[in-house]
DNA sequence: CTTAGCACTCTCTTCATTAGAGTGCTAACA
DNA sequence: TGTTAGCACTCTAATGAAGAGAGTGCTAAG
């Protein structure tokens, strides 16, 4: 990226420009700008200036004898040169952490109440993935009779994480039986890793056989798959923005949110290019994301390095406060995280699929 | 509801118009009509039957020298009276019957390919509850250690229904003790009704009795519920159509989808009066529903009357293809229906909470 | 380097006009 | 008595001209 050197005063009338739009929705003059802020230098000197940050490539021009409005490019300069380290307000700050207080140690609950609050705060469309680890350390499986010929699998990992799967059998089976078969199982498999279990043990039985197969199939789907259970709140809020007053434009939006599909792949590559705590802006789609080119996200990964990750994210118009956005999204996963992390103390499993 | 008596005629007008008016959506005039359809009588007889079946309030006028859209009450006159009985075309029933087979017999997958194929083929927004029983009679419970403080408790329901939750103790407890706790319960609770157990048994012990609090709790939910979980999709259809292009409306809407509090009411109350199979539409909030004012609902029960039942619904524009989404949901909720049924025959467990 | 002044450009609103669609009514017709 | 052609009437939507307003870029003076 070509380095670009503003003056101070370029820099003060770049981020002045750019907090009147994202509260205007329109562009914002030279004039405008003089006036509203008292400034000690005249509207012909920002004009100057204004096409100086024009030619730069920050501002842009709707047409001639408009104001101006921040280029995508201007509203990267001013999330990575211009904003000041976001805190949200206290109040704000207490009422949070108090509502995920009431919440408890409940991971879906949680989950829930940090998608709502990402979207009333942040006035965007939220989504959170359930924090998720790959993890395949077999400890335990129970099998359960619940009614004529299925039966109830719960596997347990080392990490306390439970997967469930109702099993069709071929016939019925007892209690009995099918606890001599888990028995057998939990002996030759505790503690081993997927890897090791590759092969099939004899002593099990055809059952145990037929069991096993889809224990390893859940294993298997455990391991690749990238991120947790994907909540969402808010979407409503996105038609709220003039951007998407034109209904086309807002309901290929929808739609995209609605299929959810591409935040899977979106949110797996930012997982791997964020530490816990970090949050990372996504401006207009960056150029890659061609389904993305009208909003930008502000996304934050919580959770435990040791125990499971997640990704929250605002979706919003190019026009949204990044500030706002941002220290929003920084404290609720600050939150998270130490959700998480209590939750690991207490020896608390987090979810369950 | 006053009678409305119409001759053969105006009953064909009357349809017509409502046809046309669904797919174009805009006012449609005599002559209109008389050229598309090439009926052999004129505009000017097509006119007086007009101003007739405005008199009788099944149509109205925008304005003075516009055509005729239905009204609330027309549609209503349109569906209870000219409809006729509606079924899908055939190579459509082939697809989605064929979506089903590949479906295989999985609720919840069926019920996402449901609310799926209601969204497509019906054009609007799809509603799906999971099947759901008020049932309460205790089967089984058992007791799985899970790591450190907690344990998961899975309760089994006479019908095989499975109930789970995550205890968290007030401290690490053995596999051993776990599972002597949950033979006392099984044997003092087996069969019994949930009324029947209000009593706290007295040799289960400490143990037995924190748990058996939270037993109770669960099936005490399950009894007050009166709908399963709800399904959602194709929310993004509903921007299609001209009636939402104003965005304020629009987003009104799409909040009541997002919110679904609604529904939990609306589909509780439909559930007791339609019997399964039968379709029940609801247009413009029917005076009633405020919230829905700008919309219609085409609803159907679907299940089996001694396992569980579901409503599944599709929500559209108050200017809706009734006879498309009537026959649609119909369609679709016999086919889950005959799900239910089969599972129930093979002893399926339907869901799990 | 800053600023006042000014011509210029472009949009948005308003108003009047017009074309077009559709009605309702009347009178004639079968 | 029911049907239809004819026509005046009404209302909307589209078009275009005119004017207000906002904001710029440029120039020349401070």
């Amino acid at each position: 990226m070509r380095k670009i050197n503003l003056s101070e005063r370029q820099k003060i009338i770049l981020g002045l420009v750019i907090q009147e739009f994202v509260e205007k929705a329109q562009p914002i003059g030279s004039k405008f700008i003089v006036d509203q802020y008292k400034l000690d230098f005249s509207s012909a000197t920002v004009r100057n200036e204004l096409s100086i940050l024009a030619e730069e490539g920050l501002l842009r021009q709707p047409h001639t004898s408009a104001g101006r409005i921040p280029t995508e490019e201007g509203y990267r300069y001013f999330v990575q040169e211009l904003m000041r380290s976001p805190d949200l307000p206290y109040p704000i700050r207490q009422t949070i952490s108090h509502q995920f207080y009431q919440a408890g140690k409940d991971m879906k609950k949680s989950i829930r109440l940090a998608s709502s609050i990402l979207a009333n705060q942040a006035r965007g469309a939220a989504i959170v993935t359930a924090p998720f680890m790959k993890e395949t350390k077999f400890k335990h499986i129970e099998l359960i009779s619940t009614m004529g010929k299925q039966a109830l699998m719960v596997l347990v990992l080392m990490s306390g994480k439970v997967i469930q799967n109702i099993l069709i059998l071929k016939e019925s089976i007892s209690q009995e039986k099918l606890s001599e078969t888990s028995t057998k199982i939990n002996q030759l498999c505790h503690g081993k890793e997927l890897k090791e279990l590759s092969f099939l043990p004899e002593t099990i039985g055809a059952l145990g056989n037929d069991i096993w197969k889809i224990v390893q199939e859940d294993l298997q789907r455990n391991q690749t798959r990238a991120t947790g259970e994907i909540f969402q709140d808010g979407w409503s809020n996105m038609l709220k923005e003039p951007e998407f007053s034109d209904s086309e434009t807002a309901r290929k939006t929808l739609q995209i949110l609605e299929e959810g599909a591409i935040f899977e792949e979106l949110f797996s590559q930012t997982m791997m290019n964020l530490d816990i705590g970090g949050v990372q802006v996504l401006i207009g789609g960056e150029g890659y994301w061609e389904e993305l080119k009208d909003c930008s996200i502000v996304m934050a990964r919580y959770g435990h390095p040791e125990a499971a990750t997640g990704i929250m994210g605002v979706l919003g118009p190019i026009r949204m406060s990044y500030r706002n956005a941002i220290s929003t999204v920084h404290y609720v996963a600050e939150i998270m995280s130490e959700l998480v992390t209590e939750m690991l103390e207490d020896e608390i499993q987090l979810n369950q699929i």
